[in-house]
DNA sequence: GCCGTTTTCGGCCCGACTGTTTTCAGTCG
């Protein structure tokens, strides 16, 4: 039983209480707790081994119970007894935007609605009219939202999320009468998909905001437009939220509409015992007077905190830890000085020269960059020949650019099946840098890739692992593997893995980067880069790495070259 | 079902917008 597979049976339970009126509370203690398992950076399988379930906040003796029976059982008798009891297409009429419980039931309760086409038929024969406070405007908004579910995409990637967002944010910031606007919720915590958009502006005008953002270049639906929030759908099919407050409520609103939810409630929990209301006006005292909530760090204050970086505020201990005054001071883009990941023409799916790469990287401020192509198990890749010959080339090439940056020798080389390496382990030894990746039997048992790997790490010529979980976002899930094994091993042989930066690997994820830096692995983010383009990828990494409470130190490409190469004559030393 | 400086009962974040009403229920974030 995976994680996901409990996530999903609590969120179930909570769906279907729900539907059959069940208490409220009830409904959203089984989704926090639902949310509190998603966001856990391990097997929830070994909280219950050492028997720490009800240690998790959200969760106590009834779902622990719950959660212990479905890792031993696989099933969850009272969710089990519950589902039977409703239709089985129903639960995904929640999904439908507009369309909460109350609809559902209602339509499944007195029209006999089962499932998605009979909402639909209900929708076109008239009988939804029929319901009490249903009208002609919301069967017509049901009916939108059937179509819009049926050709719905998922979830955005967040590198294209922060375009559209900073493109939107740029025409806002010159509607006359706004002082800031900035983008909130999912995209200010940097997760690696964006649901929607959550924009803020501050303004004395409001009227003029809206009116200039729903004509927005890119604009396909207004869906609401309201005197101080708006939403549109954009033709990339994301939706797009906009608040717009008063100044002495920035603080309050963009800490409000950043969240998570789960965080804001365990903030404004803390608030209530004190007395206090958050809001995203402000904080306020019992007696309604105001406290303060024209920035962030204000808010955070009046409740004892310090401010919490957006990627951390997923109530993954961060309100604990500022409490404690233990936040992490989180790794910066501007930290990391080096690439140690790039690939140059002389790899088949690589399109620059190893001259473009360095004099874009020198451009980009990196101070060196380990030249890594693929080795001869990939189409094209470098034989051991190829490789001797590349090693002089790059040599050469460093010389004549005088530390602009500073080149390393290195390679991609492949894990084969059985864990050896695709090169000789003689020629490894003489690079300046080893990136050793899986690019194949992707299907294999977790056991056999977890052997594949350690073997690699173990090989003493390697010096970072690359993108170790082999996942491309929306395309390829992670081949499955013990990363618990794995980071052990990386921890007893001082071999880094590697954040690779491309938006569609983000590979470790930010949980990964969590326990590694909690089993002592040092982490590297690269870009991974097949063009010069590439290069400035290593942003979408660091965000990751930042949700997963890094700091520079944790990260081994913020450190000067050299200590790259005394890390490497040590590990020779003790191997 | 969770939780506790209000601690084993009685609370549980809070406000905007829409469409339906003639004061408010439902949904959303």
């Amino acid at each position: 039983m995976e994680n996901a597979d409990v996530v999903r049976l609590l969120s179930e339970m909570a769906d279907v209480l729900e539907l059959t009126g069940g208490n409220p509370f009830k409904v959203r203690a089984y989704r926090q707790a639902a949310q509190v398992i998603d966001t856990l950076p391990e097997p929830v399988s070994e909280l219950w081994r050492r028997g720490r379930l009800t240690e998790l906040p959200s969760v106590g003796a009834g779902i622990a119970t719950a959660i212990t029976e479905i890792l031993c059982t696989g099933h969850f008798e009272k969710h089990d007894r519950l589902v039977r009891g409703v239709p089985l297409g129903i639960l995904e009429l929640l999904r439908l935007e507009g369309v909460g419980p109350r609809t559902v039931a209602a339509a499944w309760q007195e029209l006999g609605v089962q499932d998605l086409a009979a909402l639909a038929a209900a929708c076109e024969d008239g009988s939804l009219a029929r319901l009490p406070r249903m009208g002609p405007a919301r069967v017509k908004a049901i009916r939108e939202a059937i179509a819009r579910y049926r050709g719905r995409g998922t979830r955005m990637p967040v590198h294209r999320a922060y375009f559209y967002a900073e493109g939107m944010l740029e025409r806002l910031r010159r509607v006359p009468g706004v002082l800031r606007a900035e983008a909130a919720g999912s995209l200010r915590r940097r997760r690696e998909t964006v649901g929607d958009l959550d924009l803020l502006v501050s303004s004395k005008r409001p009227e003029a905001v809206m009116r200039a953002f729903v004509q927005l270049p890119g604009v396909a639906h207004v869906l609401a437009q309201g005197a101080t929030r708006s939403s549109v759908r954009l033709d990339a099919g994301l939706q797009v939220d906009l608040r717009v407050l008063p100044p002495e409520s920035w603080g309050a609103a963009l800490q409000y509409f950043t969240g998570s939810k789960a965080h804001n409630i365990g903030l404004r929990a803390r608030a209530v015992k004190l007395g206090l209301k958050i809001s995203e006006y402000g904080v306020f005292d019992r007696q309604g007077a105001r406290l303060g909530g024209a920035t962030e760090e204000e808010v955070y204050r009046a409740v004892g905190l310090a401010w919490i970086p957006p990627e951390l505020r997923e109530d993954t201990g961060e309100l604990e830890a500022a409490e404690a005054d233990t936040l992490p001071a989180l790794v910066d883009e501007s930290d990391v000085v080096g690439d140690l990941h790039v690939h140059t023409d002389a790899s088949t799916d690589a399109r620059s020269s190893i001259e473009e790469i360095a004099a874009e990287a020198d451009r980009l401020g990196r101070r060196y960059l380990a030249v890594t192509d693929h080795s001869k198990s990939r189409p094209l890749g470098l034989d051991a020949d190829g490789l001797r010959a590349q090693i002089e080339y790059v040599r050469a090439l460093d010389r004549r650019l005088r530390g602009r940056p500073r080149l390393l020798t290195g390679v991609e080389v492949d894990i084969l099946p059985d864990g050896s390496l695709d090169l000789p382990l003689e020629l490894l030894a003489e690079l300046d840098w080893v990136v050793a990746s899986i690019h194949s039997h992707f299907r294999d048992p977790s056991g056999r890739t977890t052997d594949r790997l350690v073997r690699a790490i173990r090989s003493g010529v390697v010096d970072a692992i690359g993108h170790p979980s082999g996942r491309q976002i929306g395309k390829r899930d992670a081949y499955p593997f013990d990363l618990h094994a794995v980071l052990e091993a990386a921890a007893a042989h001082g071999v880094a893995l590697e954040v690779n930066a491309m938006p569609d690997r983000l590979d470790l994820t930010d949980r990964a980067c969590r326990l590694a830096a909690e089993a002592g692995v040092r982490v590297v983010i690269d870009s991974d880069a097949h063009n010069t383009s590439h290069l400035a990828n290593v942003r979408y990494g660091v965000w990751v790495a930042r949700r997963g409470w890094l700091t520079a130190h944790d990260v081994l490409n913020t450190r000067p070259v050299a200590h790259l190469a005394r890390r490497r004559r040590e590990a020779e030393v003790t191997t």
